[in-house]
DNA sequence: TTGTAAGCGTTATCAT
DNA sequence: ATGATAACGCTTACAA
């Protein structure tokens, strides 16, 4: 049955001898319309092929039922976990999504987010570039009450709410754990400090340190993009170290960083943890393959995904006022594995 | 600058003393229009606050500016990087992205399929479901000459073109590769063969084997989903075997399953390469991560997205017939690392 | 180079 | 419970 010209609710309606209006509103389930007309409706709209324009349907309503959502960038474990949350509560409510990336830079950014204020979206899910220090590219949004959801890289605006985990207390655990490993030498792996998660990570790692009055040696805190290079490049640092100078644990604010620091020390002879332990950050696939298996923080990127959608799209039904919180912080667990078990006493293990 | 009202074409004509056409084509940039009234009515535009309106532009001109992508699932490596690739080529183009998963249930697909139509998708970027037989669901999209292009998991249909890589070829020299190791029983760990992936990896594991005069041991040919649990069930599978029954290598179709075999069989005390020697596919982030490095077929994702994308807009734009080509297969390059370097002899090495 | 006017397919408002 | 009619904001023949 290949149809040709588009058919309308006019078809429809001529086709029953009705009006336009009832079969919109029949279209739609209105309890307006009786019963036998509603069906006949819509079984007269799937005989003659027809399928609603969501355009004229959309100008006349002035709602999208879009979401919008700004990445840093698609091919990011977390971020693909995220959006496959976010489209499982979306799509199960009727919203779409579009999607843009950043590429961490924050002038693509101000125009992904542009874009999606011309295409009308209903509401905006957000995860920043990494030099994003301005949020004057969302005054639009803040202007028109379109609602805007942070998630994970998150910045404070009282017409916003924030969807993160509690990273202070997560890298607090993450150290003090080590701390309880017998480690006091421990070095710190961060990412650019513009951002909430890598932040608040220092912050949760330095004042573990100093509940137990431990030293910050120079240079124990280095700041990269975390890439495997990244990784890779702490370990020539360390391993450029006098041995009694090297720390005696890693804690880097991601797992591939974490991971390729890790190999690369270990093709060095350096033996892991009992020389240096390791932990990292996020629960990537990797930190189950690399030997031994790393300790982590759990961080459910389709958690905060769901979250962040769910909350967007209460809001715009009115279940909820968004505006009244602050921020969601969802619970993120420390998964100790054997890369940072020193004492063999410590019998905690995952599962 | 709060604007409450919405500004269109006519606010911005009114203001200038022009027709609201004069407006529509100067926003453009036509070149109908005199270069100065063109400037004042951008300028206008900015000064007032407008924004134009997607969904009036859209019904009027009939066309969306927007892809549909269909997904298997959302979180996973392959899809992440190849959603990458299309939103650099699309954003580039002006195109926008809807994107969709259908946590591969073909009847997820086809009520996404059914969602992008009544979007009015100007064109469709597909990745099958794993339980996909028919593509009934796609014959709205082809009779109305809306174009699709499948990637990856694809299927033949003649109103539509594919974006592959060669899996059969690429299989077919994995497998050529463990021969000229030394293995002579090798086993191949595959996915569901409805799917070309698989079944064409199959055959070109099949064919080198035939090619060489191997043959396939019983059992040697495994279908499963190629998850991380898959993966060891298939070492615990081999460790079952008296020593002389087991393989001397292990082709996988994926990196996953190859990966966390490999982790099986190292625990229970069996050398790789020298015992059984391993090959992935996808060339996946942990096949850096294990030790020995995996070998493996690299496998873009990126890449297919981004021709996938070029392709298809190309043809929207009339710059190209789509329906003229019937696939389009991309490189892909086998990298032989560690896990499957037996003969020292053999020097080729990554990079 | 600019203007006029019709129409895209819905939904909202007001009637009936 | 249904209908008539006017928007929604833009594009595009056609006219000037």
């Amino acid at each position: 049955m290949a149809e040709d010209k588009e058919v309308t609710i006019y078809d429809i309606a001529k086709h029953l001898n009705l009006s336009a209006a009832t079969v919109s509103r029949g279209l739609k389930g209105s309890s307006l319309i009786n019963k036998n007309t509603r069906k006949k409706i819509q079984d007269a709209a799937k005989a003659l092929g027809y399928r609603s324009n969501t355009f004229a349907s959309n100008l006349r309503s002035k709602q999208s039922l879009t979401l919008g959502v700004l990445t840093p960038r698609l091919n990011s474990h977390f971020v693909s976990a995220a959006l496959a949350g976010m489209e499982d509560v979306a799509s199960k409510e009727g919203y779409r999504l579009i999607i843009s990336q950043s590429l961490e830079e924050v002038e693509k950014e101000k125009l992904n987010a542009q874009n999606m204020f011309n295409n009308r979206v209903d509401g905006l899910l957000v995860s920043l570039a990494a030099n994003t220090e301005s949020l004057e590219h969302f005054e639009p949004f803040f202007n028109r009450r379109i609602p805007v959801v942070f998630f994970d890289r998150v910045a404070n605006h009282p017409d916003s709410i924030s969807v993160v985990i509690d990273n202070y207390t997560a890298a607090y655990n993450v150290t003090k754990h080590l701390i309880e490993q017998g480690c006091t030498r421990i070095m710190h792996l961060g990412g650019n400090l513009l951002r909430n998660v890598y932040s608040d990570r220092l912050r949760g790692f330095k004042d573990a340190l100093k509940e137990h009055d431990l030293p910050l040696p120079a240079k124990f805190h280095q700041v990269s993009n975390l890439s495997s290079e990244a990784g890779t490049q702490a370990a020539e640092w360390i391993l450029s170290l006098p041995p009694d100078k090297r720390p005696d644990a890693v804690f880097s604010a991601n797992d591939t960083a974490a991971v390729f620091c890790m190999l690369r020390l270990k093709a060095a002879g350096i033996k892991i943890p009992e020389q240096i332990a390791f932990a990292g950050f996020n629960n990537d696939p990797i930190s189950l393959v690399i030997e031994p298996n790393l300790t982590t923080v759990d961080y459910s990127g389709y958690n905060i995904g769901q979250t962040a959608a769910k909350n967007l799209i209460n809001h715009l039904k009115g279940v909820i006022d968004i505006f009244m919180t602050d921020a969601i912080s969802l619970r993120a667990e420390l998964i100790v594995r054997a890369s940072s078990m020193r004492k063999t006493s410590d019998v905690r293990r995952e599962k």
